[in-house]
RNA sequence: GCGCUCGUAGCUCAGUUGGAUAGAGUGUUUGGCUACGAACCAAAAGGUCAGGGGUUCGAAUCCCUUCGAGCGCACCA
């Protein structure tokens, strides 16, 4: 258990022996420091409920918490403020514990097994900024989740299914008719064969043909029919199409290798959809489906519903099988596989309507146990300066491997000649420039809909990722210098820097506990904020390796270490890497 | 039309389970390298929390209302 829960059980306690029950006691900075550290605002509360003046509630607990010798300077303000400070003694033995065991200072959760589904990649289609958040954050959340306790497999759950891979392979066909595939003689082994197209070719071919689908009839129909060929495994048809996802995969992989995105599970919808008819007979039994201007659906509407609720698409029309049915597959799938207690979905906001659909669809034939939980954890879309999801200039979508690029040329230029070789610095203008783009993405909360600037990105001064890693690198560098210097345990803490330094440390088990609860990483951004930074204001303060009173030198060496391994678990929580030298 | 989300400093965003004097970065102005790494630090200026009403000891936060913005509302996944 943290130490600041610790304290937390502890205080609830003492407000129990003023004679009051209060069911949840988080003791909060204050924002009036002038007054104290710490503020608990319980005692207005409590009056309510036990109909007493608050200032004499608050005069019985400051009376138990002057027994403490743990709190100091306490004093009650306005209506009912009690305000505490934390005694030096009390700070510094737990600084110290801390720092034995940064680990044991988080509470850990109940084990539970979550499939987390993010990414939202899409087979031969370029990934664009908007692919950003959901990679980003999801995992994020997973690292965060895994460090809490639990159990956590992330899922790609490629867009490898429907209609525009049809379109794909289509054209492939017009393009190279010749090929074996399209050859019912051919006998050979498909998997043997290299094909004459990279994954750049395919970035071109799907707006291309999906162009001529919008214009061509014919082309639409011819391409429906392909679509239906690799449903049915249709020998040619379908080993090209699982040879286009292949050529596909490689690249998305070395994308999200770049943002340090690594998923456990390589899965597509087409995995799911091997699932539909096993999971249309359970529909079927129960009599849910019903026809509809020739396509099945399944109604959804509940009584309590305000608005209308449109049902769930489950066969369109033209007999092929919806997105929301896809995913309806992937949870039968995914239950069988994995069995899970929890499916979380790290996908944009608006698809907060299509969610609801699926996860009704699911209750109605408890398709998994009704106590598995099936979250959206939506995030909002990035948007242009005009309020309209991103475009670049010349209306197109920006691909996610030319933002990093831009944001690369920026960093490049600033990176230290003196410190990095120059066979590395390419490598740590990547990791730079990764860091900038992670961490101004975590920054806003995950449902705000953000306005997109790339100068916001390429940004490498305050409130960034280059500002974090220049000073977790310098605390390194600093601790390196001070190897020789004996330096165990912090004996003292002096100035109000390093007080504020070490409550904010205190602080972060209640950090991570909030961010994994409402699933944003901002909380934990702006945390690593301003840790950071009070240590930057404290490093400028003192020369800590020349300091002459041996037992400050020590106390602040150990303390810039306790800060750099806090920074270091962030840091990797958010997926962020932090290069030797910069 | 119905529903969801939102409107906070010039700009980009925090703060929204009700707490004290609403914060940060950036931009502007100014000061600090013979220094453990200046991608840093310090200081100043900058606000009708969209407008109005209500609830209460207390409202950016909750309720009502007006105005404004974005998104969603079965055959694109």
């Amino acid at each position: 258990m943290s130490l600041l829960k610790e304290l937390e059980k502890d205080l609830k306690e003492i407000v129990k022996k003023a004679g009051y029950e209060v069911e949840n006691l988080a003791i909060e900075p204050s924002n009036r420091r002038d007054l104290g550290e710490y503020q608990l605002n319980d005692a207005m509360q409590l009056a309510r409920t036990y109909h007493e003046n608050p200032r004499e509630i608050a005069t019985k607990i400051v009376k138990e918490l002057e027994q403490d010798d743990r709190f100091e300077n306490i004093n009650i303000a306005g209506p009912g403020f009690i305000n505490i400070s934390l005694s030096e003694k009390y700070t510094v033995d737990f600084l110290n514990k801390m720092n034995e065991d940064l680990y044991n200072n988080i509470d850990k959760r109940d084990k539970k097994k979550v499939i987390l589904d993010y990414g939202g990649a899409n087979v031969a289609k370029a990934l664009h900024v908007g692919h950003l958040r959901s990679a980003n954050i999801g995992e994020a959340i997973k690292r965060l989740a895994r460090t809490l306790g639990y159990e956590v497999l992330g899922d790609a759950h490629l867009g490898d299914y429907g209609r525009p891979l049809g379109f794909v392979v289509l054209e492939i066909q017009k393009m190279y008719p010749e090929l074996p595939y399209f050859d019912p003689s051919y006998t050979g082994n498909f998997e043997e064969l290299t094909l004459p197209i990279t994954n750049a070719d395919l970035e071109k071919i799907y707006p291309l043909a999906s162009q001529k689908a919008k214009e061509d009839e014919t082309y639409l129909e011819e391409g429906r029919q392909v679509t239906a060929k690799i449903q049915n495994h249709e020998r040619g048809y379908y080993d090209l199409w699982k040879k286009v996802v292949e050529i596909s995969k490689e690249d998305i992989k070395q994308v999200y290798d770049e943002l340090n995105t690594e998923f456990d599970l390589w899965l597509g919808e087409s995995d799911g959809a091997e699932y539909f008819e096993e999971l249309k007979n359970i529909y079927e039994e129960k009599g849910l489906l019903q026809e509809s201007q020739g396509a099945l659906i399944i109604d959804v509407s509940e009584e309590k519903d305000i608005s209308p609720m449109p049902p769930l698409l489950f066969v369109k029309s033209n007999g092929t099988i919806s997105y929301e049915t896809t995913d309806l597959a992937t949870i039968l799938q995914r239950k069988k596989d994995f069995d899970p207690d929890e499916i979380w979905y790290c996908v944009d906001n608006r698809q907060a309507l299509r969610f609801e659909q699926i996860f009704r669809a699911v209750r109605k034939v408890q398709l998994v146990r009704d106590d598995v939980v099936l979250e959206h954890i939506g995030f909002g879309t990035m948007n242009g300066k005009d309020g309209k999801p991103f475009k670049t200039r010349d209306g197109g979508v920006m691909s996610l491997k030319g933002l990093i690029s831009l944001v690369t040329d920026e960093t490049r230029k600033r990176i230290n000649p003196e410190t990095v070789p120059e066979e590395e610095r390419e490598e740590v203008a990547k990791k730079v420039a990764i860091a900038a783009l992670k961490y101004a993405d975590f920054l806003p909360y995950r449902e705000t809909d953000y306005v997109f600037e790339v100068e916001k990105f390429a940004d490498l001064e305050g409130k960034t990722g280059p500002y974090l890693l220049y000073s977790t690198i310098r605390m390194k560098s600093l601790l390196n210098k001070a190897k020789e210097i004996p330096a165990k345990e912090i004996k003292k803490i002096q100035g109000k820097t390093e007080k504020d330094i070490a409550l904010v440390l205190l602080e972060l088990p209640n950090v991570l506990n909030k961010a994994l609860e409402v699933r944003s990483l901002n909380d934990i951004a702006e945390y690593l904020f301003n840790l950071t930074s009070l240590y930057n204001k404290f490093y400028a303060e003192h020369k800590i390796i020349t300091e002459e009173k041996s037992e400050l030198r020590e106390s602040w060496i150990v303390l810039t270490n306790l800060v750099y391994q806090v920074n270091s678990l962030l840091l990797d929580l958010l997926g962020i890497d932090v290069p030797e030298k910069m």
